[in-house]
RNA sequence: GGAGAAAUGGCAGAGCGGUUUAAUGCGGCGGUCUUGAAAACCGUUGUACUGAAAGGUACCGGGGGUUCGAAUCCCUCUUUCUCCGCCA
């Protein structure tokens, strides 16, 4: 949720930012209805604050009157008090009300891209911040994709997927299932010698923590949802484990926090079926390691940098061409301030597929978190960062594609020691 | 799932209808003393909104109610503890 007193305070920002999300004129008539429902919050407030106050006092005097033995004193004050109890109740229905739609409007308004966005309606317009510029792996002729490489060796199946649970749930197996495992231990044990504090939470999440990380209200289809318990199965590690840091004030010397963590994501990805989401492009159920940092604003954007080395490294010792884009502000997350996108290029699909997406929402998120820090005597949201390292089922995808020899699927070196071989045949 | 008890500031813990602007202790921060530290002593010590400021308002697990007045009484939900049941 964009922060109104940034709003409040450099209104002409907000403007070109929006503009930079292709805004039309009309829609940025938001800002003044914000401005509007704030005006009239604060308005309801200081009134009703000085009836409150009024009403605290006149009580204490009736205690005062009733101790001392004068009723019929007492009785007329408590008829005063009583009509400022009526009004009271309109000013605090006044107050929520404008409250209320106050909080609604901000929820609507994406976060204010970072100068450094380029402008742009969708992928297409998104800058490639960091080319392959090696030559891209040719494979053999008869080279296939993924799908059929995982029923040549019997790697993974999505059908006995469909038996168990239905589209999109791959059953992974053999060498296939250790893979994964191998892929989890490595990105894991990467993260922890990069300094982020491993974490193992719930996969199941409280409204509380959807709505604190922008899952909610944007995503809520995107969930799947246990209404019995009213918990959603999380998308993504970044919801329970920024929620760790929910309504907490950190130490600023404690920055940046960085922890990791290994979930399942569950997706429910609803209406997108067809030849480009085969195989293991996009599934419901898949592994993924997160990295998270709440991080001091003057330092944000350095850590950010951090962020992307550590998931270039990534790629890099996994032996796969990748690029870097930088999103434009069309394709950019709702919540987003900056984001870098990884893809990895599919050899025999010949298209790149995002494995990765490092973004700074800044204060967006911590708004709803309130993850905050001391700044001498003042308390000031912290920002927040995440980024995939890594997200397993294309990583997989992208392996066993490019891999493939006549001889089997080749393990990149630094993955052999998690395997325990070096080739799937 | 059943029965009982409880939820108060960073922690411990008092208060159980009217100067509570929440006692006291511990911890934290600042200071005195000291070569330095400890001890002792003094001061200070939440969050949010509002206001130019002084100040005001709200918050004692969440929500609702009773009352002129609620941390305190009532209802409800949640969580924790004890016992029972079930169980990887």
């Amino acid at each position: 949720m964009l922060e109104l007193g940034l709003l409040k305070s450099n209104k002409e920002r907000t403007i070109q930012g929006l503009k930079k999300r292709n805004y039309s004129d009309e829609a940025l008539l938001v800002i003044d209805r914000i401005l509007a429902e704030d005006e009239a919050r604060r308005n309801a407030q200081v009134e009703l604050d000085n009836n409150l106050a009024e009403s605290k006092r006149l009580a204490g005097e009736i205690g005062g009157l009733l101790k001392a033995g004068k009723a019929s004193e007492a009785e007329a004050i408590k008829a005063t008090v009583a009509n400022l109890k009526e009004q009271a109740k309109d000013l605090e229905n006044a107050m929520k009300v404008a409250s209320e739609r106050l909080e609604e409007l901000l929820l609507s308004v994406p976060n204010i891209p970072h100068h450094s966005v380029p402008a742009g309606k969708s992928a297409e317009d998104n800058e490639v911040y960091k080319a392959w510029d090696k030559p891209l792996p040719v494979l053999a002729p008869g080279a296939q994709p993924h799908w059929e490489l995982a029923k040549k060796y019997n790697i993974f199946d999505l059908d006995l997927g469909v038996k168990l649970t239905g589209a999109g749930f791959p059953v992974f197996r053999g060498k296939g299932a250790r893979l994964e495992r191998s892929l989890i231990n490595f990105f894991l044990d990467e993260a922890s010698r990069a300094g982020y504090e491993e974490i193992a939470p719930p996969l199941m999440v409280n409204k509380e923590s959807a709505r604190a990380t922008g899952q909610l209200p944007d995503k809520e289809g995107q969930m799947y949802y246990v209404e019995r318990d009213d918990l959603y199965l999380i998308p993504t590690a970044e919801v329970p484990v920024t929620n760790i840091y929910r309504d907490v004030i950190v130490d600023e010397k404690d920055f940046p926090i960085k922890m990791t963590g290994y979930t399942q994501c569950f997706r429910r990805e609803a209406g997108s079926y067809g030849a480009h989401v085969r195989g293991l492009n996009r599934v419901h159920q898949f592994d993924k390691v997160e990295i998270v940092q709440i991080a001091h604003p003057d330092s944000s954007y350095e850590q950010l940098e951090g962020m992307i080395a550590h998931v270039s490294g990534l790629m890099d010792k996994l032996e796969l061409p990748y690029r870097i884009l930088r999103l434009c502000g069309g394709d950019m997350g709702f919540t987003s301030a900056l984001t870098f996108d990884f893809e990895v290029w599919s050899a025999a699909q010949e298209r790149w597929l995002e494995v990765s997406s490092v973004s700074n929402f800044e204060t967006y998120q911590s708004n709803r978190l309130k993850v905050r820090f001391k700044d001498g005597n003042k308390t000031r949201l912290a920002h927040t960062l995440n980024g995939s390292a890594l997200a397993l089922a294309r990583i997989v995808a992208a392996l066993l594609e490019n891999n493939q020899t006549p001889e089997g699927i080749r393990i990149p070196k630094v993955l052999q020691a998690y395997t325990g071989w070096d080739i799937i045949d």
